[in-house]
DNA sequence: CTATAAACGAGACGGTACGTCGCGTCTTGTC
DNA sequence: GACAAGACGCGACGTACCGTCTCGTTTATAG
């Protein structure tokens, strides 16, 4: 066992909270790339080898950190439990309402896009982030629109997943190229765009 | 002036062509993060100083490597003249599958998610991509729907900007949250959705 | 009585032991800087915090581990009961062979060089070395000079303490500096100078 | 020349005494195990990387540190040109009260003492030590007991080099050992014993 | 057809952060 | 309560690049 994994049962929990929360107030404060793994090692009032010692890197820390988070927002993240109004359009725009308010939320937004950018270039985060955050949303959004396809209120041949990568897709498109704000109306104007063909004649 | 902007008549063209190319060959071998502009300068056979004589940041080379790389392309990168066969759909099509095929290309897809990882923290890139890439390339898709909207190929209260993020969110999701690797099917079927509703019944 | 001296009657001296042994090993196969107290700890299967409760430092192992070995070496490590041939030349020849054979020993010469070394900026590691070992030679030394002063073999006016300086100071000059090995034959060369003149006429 | 040694010819001389001055001062403030690589850069006003550029090593910077003092102090610290005023045991006496006055003083005796002890673990920075320091002064000395065994001031036989190591030893003794203070009666005792024997009868 | 000023290659510089190592302390069971 | 194990806060290590700053050396007009 040459890495040598610490034991997880001797972690110092004050010391992890510290370091999550030092993450998000930095990033918030800063801007993720002025975040440096040594400043938030000092805000959290922490070893830098802690850091190091549970985490790969600085990206790594920020998924946590991000994950955490949602977690504890309102809806789970919108990746819990999707409601259910019997409406598939109107459960879809409140799930994107909520998300879109996270990304311009001056903790999560900065967070995530710096995440995401470090993620290009460290194949590992990226995979960390597909299955702590996006999968697990991904499944939840799927489940949902299957029930609504049971329904009829979405033709039986339409593919769900691409549905779902539109309708994000626009949302990080926003997030992430920055040419216009993310905005209320427009996740209207693209529910709408996708529905008018969707539901069975 | 002690800065004194430096004279572009007497810009060394070699050296100029050298950094882009040594950017765009070193970027593909080692990827965006792992280049180093010390490391551009020495491929290029060029003094570490020429680069930042003529570019504010690695990013603003990277983007002037990359739009150097589709202006040479076929199609002049989507963004010069779209094709009007008469049909929006196909035309959209084709286009898409271009950008598609760059996106999925050794030597853009690592550039440009790079680049737009940078510009996630650096505004001054962003605003450069934007205008320099994402604009050009807007504009001409927008033209191009105002012609088949007048045509009555789609409907006449559609929001062609939401259109197009659609379109164009869904490729960028899977560049940049590598989901599942960028595919010709689904650019049809995004079509498909989009388009089922969007023409005048 | 927070830290509260521990109690040596419950030490345990099969750990003792081990950590002396694999001081003394260590620094052999590695030298004396390169040997970190974690590295002792682990190679004795000791805890850390075991060293650190019976030493201040690991100087201070060095130290006693040096000690045990001369201890237990042939002529109590030079320290204990002086020759008395009669020849006082001849006893100095026998004991500074002795300590010459320690000094150029795998186990000894290093870890004796490290010591010395780390006493440079630790009076309180150089106070316990000049206690424990150099005082006590020094002594029986004195001892034996005083000796030979008595029956004439030496100058009454004789500094018998410069004396010593010189013959030692010889030794660890070689041990420390070197300029060259160690070697016998100096020995008898360095005996050879001083003793002609201190020979009463 | 993967290494690719520095050109002397471009070096700042400013930075380069700032960092022997910064070493000298900080040795004597501090000690030398308390002092580290960034305090002499942070106090030169310098790049770590231009100390790692130069030097290879923390010991490194204090042996120039040390030989620049010493090429300043009187006397060309002992090593140049020795005095002949035709008594040897003068003008050994006089070299070496020079050194005893360097060996004790606040500037060059605790920088000497690290030095020293550094090279115990560091077999480049021993034999650096050796050729910039000890061998100079070395030549120099069997230079001028060359002399004085032509002029028959020492006996034909006697063995210059052991003779130099029990006089120079007996300093370095005290230097390391920290048995008594240097102090130069003994340096006087020390001659006495050693050249009572070596006049020719 | 110089000469002169600029852009150039090379790379040393003052810095910042990296990820690692070892320190000496603290914590958690086990014997 | 001493012990093995090892996480912790800390601080220095030696490295990699950053962006700036000299250095000569081309080089390409302007006199």
């Amino acid at each position: 066992m040459p890495p040598s994994v610490p034991d997880p049962a001797r972690r110092n929990e004050r010391s992890h909270r510290a370091i999550l929360e030092a993450t998000v107030e930095l990033v918030a404060e800063l801007g993720y790339e002025q975040v440096s793994v040594e400043a938030i090692a000092k805000r959290a009032g922490v070893g830098k080898q802690t850091i190091y010692r549970w985490w790969p890197s600085k990206g790594a820390v920020a998924l946590e950190a991000l994950d955490d988070r949602l977690r504890t927002a309102p809806g789970g993240g919108s990746s819990g439990s999707w409601p259910d109004t019997g409406d598939i359009v109107e459960d879809l725009r409140v799930q994107m309402y909520g998300v879109s308010e996270l990304f311009t939320s001056r903790e999560v937004g900065p967070l995530y896009q710096g995440l995401i950018a470090a993620a290009q270039c460290d194949p590992a985060l990226s995979r960390a982030h597909l299955d702590q955050l996006i999968e697990p949303a991904s499944v939840a959004c799927r489940a949902r629109l299957a029930l609504a396809k049971e329904r009829g209120e979405i033709r039986a041949d339409a593919d769900v997943q691409t549905l779902i990568d539109m309708l994000w897709g626009a949302l990080y498109y926003r997030l992430l190229l920055h040419t216009r704000p993310l905005d209320l109306a427009q996740i209207d104007l693209s529910l709408d765009i996708v529905f008018r063909g969707l539901r069975d004649a």
